[in-house]
DNA sequence: CCGAATCCAAATCGATACTG
DNA sequence: CAGTATCGATTTGGATTCGG
């Protein structure tokens, strides 16, 4: 998708997304993002160091967590604090874009836990009519 | 990740996500979903034909429409409807579940578009202030 | 303890060609 | 028109290793 040196008038139907929504969403929408960001949400001051949130999500690898957060500070989500101890400790915490991102997701999961039981009965219904169909 | 011999149960802290949205937010966070769903949002009764949708979200191949589609079925977002005319035509349709979820993306497609420009801005920061470490 | 870097297997996606 | 099938290129992610 060429940036388009676009005057502007694409007047007939615009496209679904203009492009922002839609880069965002490659990144933002991950697997692990919601669920480092749901660990932080529940952390006290929005505030965890590297294990904890490590230990939080379970099954995400190091190098994710590494490549998630990284991420996230890059756009100004989280903010990384560094405290050359021995050892050394690394805190990371929601800025407050980070904050104002939690009822967006928030508003996601709920719907989420409301709507699985109806979507595993739809998977069921679905596999069952495909099997038959063989 | 096998279910670990360690004798140390770590059932204390609970994990973020039980696992249900865990799931689904790897296939209703990816790129397309949410853009189709945003295009069904638009389209009158919230409902499209195939070909409206392909061009309604444009940079998508043929593939990964079909491959979207049929996840959304399959979950019970949307309805699919044959009709064996001369051309064939299918329509998809939001069903009331997938209208339910309508609510949750408007909110957050509305915080991107909100904070792009500053996420834009951070990203900007962090890239400039990483060179300068090199 | 934190996390960067390398290696490599596996999943994803786009383009193309083909079917009813 | 609305798919399905296949293939190659790219991306992704886990395991491992090393360094501060």
């Amino acid at each position: 998708m060429p940036p388009t040196a676009n005057g502007q008038s694409q007047a007939d139907v615009e496209p679904v997304a203009s492009c922002a929504p839609h880069d965002v969403l490659t990144h933002l929408g991950d697997k692990w993002t919601i669920l480092v960001l749901s660990m932080l949400a529940q952390a006290p001051d929005n505030r965890a160091r590297f294990s904890e949130i490590k230990h939080g999500v379970r099954g995400i690898s190091q190098r994710m967590l590494t490549l998630t957060l990284r991420m996230l500070e890059r756009n100004g989500i989280v903010s990384r604090h560094y405290f050359p101890e021995v050892p050394p400790r690394v805190e990371y915490q929601l800025t407050s874009m980070g904050k104002s991102m939690l009822h967006p997701i928030e508003v996601f999961t709920s719907w989420i836990k409301e709507n699985w039981p109806a979507m595993e009965q739809a998977r069921g219904a679905y596999d069952a009519a495909a099997s038959v169909s063989s």
